[in-house]
DNA sequence: TGACAAAGTTAGGTATAACTAACTATACTA
DNA sequence: TAGTATAGTTAGTTATACCTAACTTTGTCA
């Protein structure tokens, strides 16, 4: 029923909601000059913004008037507030980040989490009190797991192999080339000489503009254009 | 020391290296046709983007040709995809989020949370891991949390009294004036008669055009012009 | 080989969201 | 009530990030 529809508000649009529902505070209005600071944008982006506001029916706005939200604009800048609240809670009470660096990470998210995501948020904060309540504080034992393995700075996702292109390679480096990109035109006249994958080469000179590039590979020596060797991807070697 | 630089892209460029890295995948590279498709965007969106990233020294691209990352574009690309897999983690395993809607949810929120919550979540993540293997299976006792009390979707931010414009009230309402906007000019005129905050009032009439709107208050019957209807604040009573 | 389809680019356009500088309205105060 | 400071607007510019339509290059296959 009371389904919060889709506002389908930029994430800009949406702050100057928030910023004018949050300054509008006790006094319902808020001043164009303290929207533009709480923002951090010039008075005239704000005078631009709240015509637009005006037109999508979710402000109140005269020219030289003070501004005032419709019930539209106060419904929509309230779930914006009640996201960045959420939000703000997790990263503060669950997770144990510092208050402004979480306030700002939540005023940036607020605008890329579906309801999907906060109302399981909300639920999660609640499972966390509720589990405190009953003598388990998990957020008070997460932080002392955080601290008992500082950092932790690696995740389980696919493992890239660090390949480059042969013309990011520095001389003196040695190499192994990976795979040789296309067959046609000049790469064909590459990979028809010995140069094919698994070969070991390293790069002997290169050019001040990067062309060309010299390398040595299986005693040979082969000057590369740069265009050439950028097809050409390699896996470096531990030297250097 | 390996630190992540400050990558000062914008979301969208983000996306772009975050697809040319997944695309490439075994290959090392990407087509353009590809990325257009995986981001949902014209070929010649593609092409622009190239071109920006080229500049900031992230792609190798030349026209026509096929695209791969440099070293710098991958170190960022893996970021991104790191922060990705994290957060979609995170929404998935512990969250109880519905997977599509979490993936598209981490792509969009992956270019707004920085280090300090990341690192956070990821330490999270592991301590839940952690007590499962202990015996406590936090995600899966949360899901029981979760169904024991299906929605609750309020939660304890600053509530709002719901106060609107006069000029927002439909014909027949009651209401009660909360505040007065403004004390010079026309507004003077209206605060000089009787008609102070406090006051409770009924919208009698609405013109087609919302102007004028007769009020009754008091005894008396008022006309107002819309523009100072605008600047009395009321709160609705509960009519209608 | 050469015709054709697919991939990629260019040109030209729109929308958003900023900015600065210059102007105008409003509020305060003497 | 005039004069000034403050607030707010307008005009004109910039940058990003898309789009469509038309064109060019490339790869394929008869
Ligand atoms: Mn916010
Ligand atoms: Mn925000
Ligand atoms: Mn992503
Ligand atoms: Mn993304």
């Amino acid at each position: 029923m009371t389904a919060i529809k889709d506002n389908n508000l930029s994430a800009s649009l949406e702050d100057y909601l928030e910023a004018i529902f949050n300054l509008a505070g006790a006094s319902n209005v808020a001043r164009s000059k303290d929207i533009a600071k709480s923002l951090g944008v010039a008075r005239s982006s704000v005078t631009g913004a709240l015509r637009v506001l005006k037109k999508k029916g979710l402000a109140n706005y005269r020219p030289y008037d003070y501004v005032t939200l419709t019930k539209a604009g106060q419904d929509i800048a309230a779930e914006v507030v009640r996201k960045h609240n959420i939000i703000t809670s997790f990263f503060v009470n669950v997770l144990g980040v510092e208050t402004d660096i979480a306030q700002q990470a939540a005023c940036r998210a607020e605008h890329t989490l579906g309801p999907e995501v906060i109302s399981k948020l909300l639920c999660f904060i609640g499972f966390v009190n509720k589990n405190s309540k009953n003598g388990y504080d998990l957020a008070d034992e997460f932080k002392r797991f955080c601290k008992s393995r500082p950092q932790n700075n690696s995740f389980s996702g696919k493992q890239m192999s660090s390949t480059v292109g042969l013309d990011e390679v520095k001389p003196g480096q040695k190499c192994k080339i990976v795979r040789i990109i296309g067959r046609s035109g000049v790469n064909k006249r590459i990979a028809d000489m010995g140069v094919v994958p698994g070969t070991i080469l390293e790069v002997q000179r290169v050019a001040p503009l990067g062309d060309p590039i010299d390398v040595k590979l299986k005693g040979y020596r082969l000057s590369l254009r740069k265009e050439e060797a950028s097809k050409i991807m390699v896996e470096l070697g531990q030297s250097e």
